[in-house]
DNA sequence: CGTCAATCTATGTTGTGTCAACTACTGTTC
DNA sequence: GAACAGTAGTTGACACAACATAGATTGACG
């Protein structure tokens, strides 16, 4: 009565896997990332984008449109991140009704630092659990979905 | 000067492959869901965790721990799947503090339409992306977060 | 030019998640 | 059996996200 005869698929396994890792990971390392940084992983999506484009520098629909959290609402968004004073918004030269939001030295500095940390959060939380080969395996399978 | 010298480590793209893929899926499943069967994802966790169990019963606590979206707040959450005559609260026997949350008919009838729906949305921005052989080796390779 | 659709960002509203009290009850200890 | 710490769940306050809409600017077309 409680589930049908027939057996998940084994691709629901793999699907399973994905959300668990996701959901578990991310709730083990947040909190550590907001401690040592103070900042979410909110911020530190959007302070990767600025900084991983050339000039530190995106527009606002570029910055909507690449970050993984937050479909909607960037403007907010950007707004607690130049209040904390990490990004500023610019003018665009050629289009007014156009901004770009550039990463502060100050948010560049605090970047470098946080992702390193997330990064030894990640290796412990994540990494450490998994074999060389079963790395290997889930980077392969899943790149596309990041190479779009 | 936008990114340092050394390449991110492999387990790194293991990792942005596990949060793009459900990033990805979710939003394209979840409009999907919401439209042919009127709920949200996170009905569904609490939905199939109370069919799942025995009796289709659950704790207010065990539902909190054993779902993947709402780390706290169930309270709310049930309040609104009860609003929809999708589940009921019922005292527990022994311990008048508790309450079990309990699944209703209807909220039987329905995951089970949506659930069937909601594989055929994943099998179709999901499994078919990917080989067999991928499939099988994420599976084994993350079912240890699942598994506990 | 002048109009008009398209584009870019901001704002208002509403809903949902989170955290910290708070109420009610249980089991234990003296 | 009274006091007390621990447990179960709810409530209120606040922060954040989603959706629709508005306001400003641009480019294309006649």
């Amino acid at each position: 009565m409680t589930s049908d005869a027939r057996p998940d698929p084994r691709w629901f396994d793999a699907w399973r896997g994905i959300i668990f890792a996701n959901a578990k990971v991310f709730r083990a390392v947040e909190p550590k990332l907001e401690e040592h940084s103070g900042i979410s992983l909110v911020f530190l999506d959007v302070l990767s984008r600025l900084n991983d484009a050339p000039g530190g520098s995106l527009r606002m629909q570029e910055l909507q449109d690449r970050s993984l959290f937050t479909h909607s609402g960037m403007t907010r968004v950007v707004d607690r991140i130049e209040a904390a004073g990490l990004v500023r918004r610019e003018a665009v030269p050629g289009d007014r009704r156009g901004v770009s939001v550039v990463i502060t030295p100050e948010g560049a500095r605090l970047y470098s630092e946080a992702i390193e940390r997330h990064k030894a959060d990640l290796e412990r939380d994540f990494a450490s659990r998994l074999t060389p080969a079963q790395i290997e395996a889930v980077a392969e399978a899943l790149s596309q979905f990041w190479r779009e």
